[in-house]
DNA sequence: TGAGTGATTGACT
DNA sequence: GTCAATCACTCAT
């Protein structure tokens, strides 16, 4: 079964979020190549409250009604970036949040982005996640996802269904029915979660 | 024009 | 377990 990136990124943020994991994050940097394996994502949709799209574009949210595939960063509480990928159709404010990815080449280069050894906490978080990209400012939000800026390229064996959590998240009056966030079972990479409330 | 807010992290108790 | 740091953006005056 073959599954293209841009199949998964038109379908819309709901369905896309849960099929990139597995996914891979790859860029290339002087010293070489990172590549970060996808392991937690939240799917955001332009009738979520908690959407930077729910009020319509402005200017730093422009990116998030651009076309599938293009890259919206963000920054948030005065020192994290944040990356996202559009998906759906163009205008329509749909996008899927990284929240965390497995080291998966490159892994000295991370570390060197980061600044810490621990592989557990080189990208289990979103702010961490972009810091592991080397990403420190917004400047590929708006931009399309390639060999230019970041690649995404497709599971060298898709995640199998029962190994996909999906957690509905809470305090949302919206659609509260459909499960928003998604990560791999057992996985030692996704967030820490000490901060949700999942009661 | 200014106050309030937040999809977080890491340091400290 | 608790809390401060920090700033772009939004909304209300």
């Amino acid at each position: 079964m073959d599954v293209s990136i841009e199949d998964i990124l038109t379908a819309g943020s709901l369905s896309a979020a849960p099929k990139l994991l597995g996914c891979f994050l790859v860029r290339d940097f002087p010293e070489g190549r990172i590549i970060l394996k996808i392991v937690e994502t939240e799917a955001y949709h332009q009738t979520d409250p908690a959407s930077h799209s729910f009020r319509g574009p402005t200017k730093r949210t422009a990116p998030m009604f651009m076309a599938a595939g293009t890259i919206y960063v963000y920054f948030t509480y005065g020192m994290h970036y944040c990356m996202n990928i559009v998906t759906g159709k163009e205008g329509e404010g749909e996008g899927v949040l990284l929240r965390a990815a497995e080291p998966f080449e490159g892994i000295d280069i991370i570390r060197r982005n980061r600044g810490i050894e621990d592989i557990y906490q080189l990208a289990s978080g979103p702010g961490k996640l972009t810091m592991a990209l080397g990403i420190t400012d917004n400047s590929l939000s708006g931009q399309k996802l390639g060999p230019q800026t970041i690649q995404l390229l497709p599971p060298d064996k898709p995640v199998a269904k029962k190994d996909i959590i999906a957690g509905p998240r809470v305090g949302i009056t919206q659609a509260k029915d459909i499960p928003w966030r998604f990560h791999i079972k057992n996985s030692p990479f996704v967030s820490n979660q000490r901060k949700t409330k999942l009661n």
